[in-house]
DNA sequence: AAATATTTTTAGGTGAGCCTAATTTTATAT
DNA sequence: ATATAAAATTAGGCTCACCTAAAAATATTT
């Protein structure tokens, strides 16, 4: 059986791992999980007798096949609550992490499946981020930071890299949101500041750190 | 804080509580929980210290008011995921309380408000049981066991007594469904086996066992 | 290479929610 | 009223997921 601190864990290190490739350490669960190291050092030995991770001591730990899969079903589970939460409950982006947080744990791969399909099978979730089909596959997508374009670029706003609540409020608060178009109209060579055209509505000014955590794709 | 333990043990004290009136008693919640009497007269002790039961030693609990309240609260959550189950998601009546189960101990009240809205606040779930509102009143209704009918009554099937998947397929597979209207047609004073016309199609024999938990309301 | 800092592990505990076995209390039968 | 049966409680343990403090391993400075 997998229990709701197994999953957070095999999610936890998923998240890391994803986009380092490298083993996920201690410290770093320890962190994203706001528990003790200790804790984690305790957990990831359980998880290794599992098979879910394999675990080199004093190094860290990386997902097994089985662990990755664990881990994606919940994400994909996380994301589609998600979806429901906005799309039907009328919820803000900015206020379904945590529910999903919850409901990602609910068992019962038939729900899931039910939910899928009274969503419409999405493809991606409320703050872009793609689900996965029921098999653990993700669909392939380019995105980059908008912070990646030059001056002169098209692109559309598909997605964020900054999750947090006060980035998508800011977000909102300035009448971005996914799918805006972007022409990038100039940037600032000294602080990467950049001028750009949202949905051919008057110039905005973003600063790096906006544009650094805004995902684009070019068209 | 409410566990989720916690808020199985009020209401399974609730729904004992509720048809006797008399206290709980220790071995009956043990029965219901499918836990030891020991972990039951423990726990009991636990929840009588948050003034959440009173609990009388050797003769058993009953709910306090702000205990009676966390217990409906969570009957109100099952009864409303299980009309989203069924309306939304399709799932069959007897395929949605073990799910109901995990989704009623989700914390968000907000949550429970947005779904009561997206269900148009339904009055009852799919059972015929009442959905009580967010301030934890229940509706008024008069039903009774069809059992206590006479022949020439003309009553509608509003609610089961027994929530048993067993029971709940035999209804589908025999074509009774919630809202129903039955004609009693005769009444076998042997044993109980009534014959009835429901909603004006061919006669059907109901044993004594079924007759007593179709629950009905004369019309 | 040594000294120091950081990270990880080990050792020993805690509370929640469960268990069995033994004991005590309450109810029922004789 | 006693004996017997049933129900409830107490005593003592267990596992899970966490903790702190101390020790050990690894990394970084000097
Ligand atoms: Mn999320
Ligand atoms: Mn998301
Ligand atoms: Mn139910
Ligand atoms: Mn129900």
């Amino acid at each position: 059986m997998t229990s709701s601190a197994e999953e957070n864990y095999l999610k936890a290190i998923y998240k890391l791992h994803e986009t380092s490739g490298a083993m996920v350490t201690t410290s770093e669960l320890a962190d994203s999980l706001k528990v003790s190291a200790a804790s984690v050092t305790d957990f990831i030995k359980k998880i290794a007798a599992k098979k879910l991770v394999t675990y080199e001591k004093s190094k860290g730990v990386k997902l097994t096949d089985s662990g990755k899969q664990i881990a994606v079903n919940i994400i994909r589970k996380h994301r589609l609550w998600e979806v429901w939460l906005v799309d039907k409950l009328n919820f803000k982006w900015d206020e379904v992490h945590d529910i999903a947080e919850q409901l990602e744990h609910v068992v019962s791969n038939e729900l899931i499946d039910h939910l899928d399909k009274h969503l419409g099978y999405p493809a991606t979730d409320p703050h872009g981020d793609l689900i996965p089909d029921s098999k653990g596959r993700f669909a392939k997508t380019a995105s980059k930071p908008l912070l990646d374009c030059i001056t002169g670029d098209k692109v559309k706003f598909i997605g964020v890299a900054d999750h947090s609540n006060n980035f998508l409020q800011y977000l909102t608060k300035n009448n971005l949101h996914l799918g805006d178009e972007i022409l990038i109209e100039s940037v600032e060579t000294f602080d990467s500041t950049f001028t750009v055209k949202v949905s051919g509505k008057a110039n905005k000014v973003l600063s790096k750190e906006v544009v650094k955590n805004l995902l684009v794709t070019v068209i």
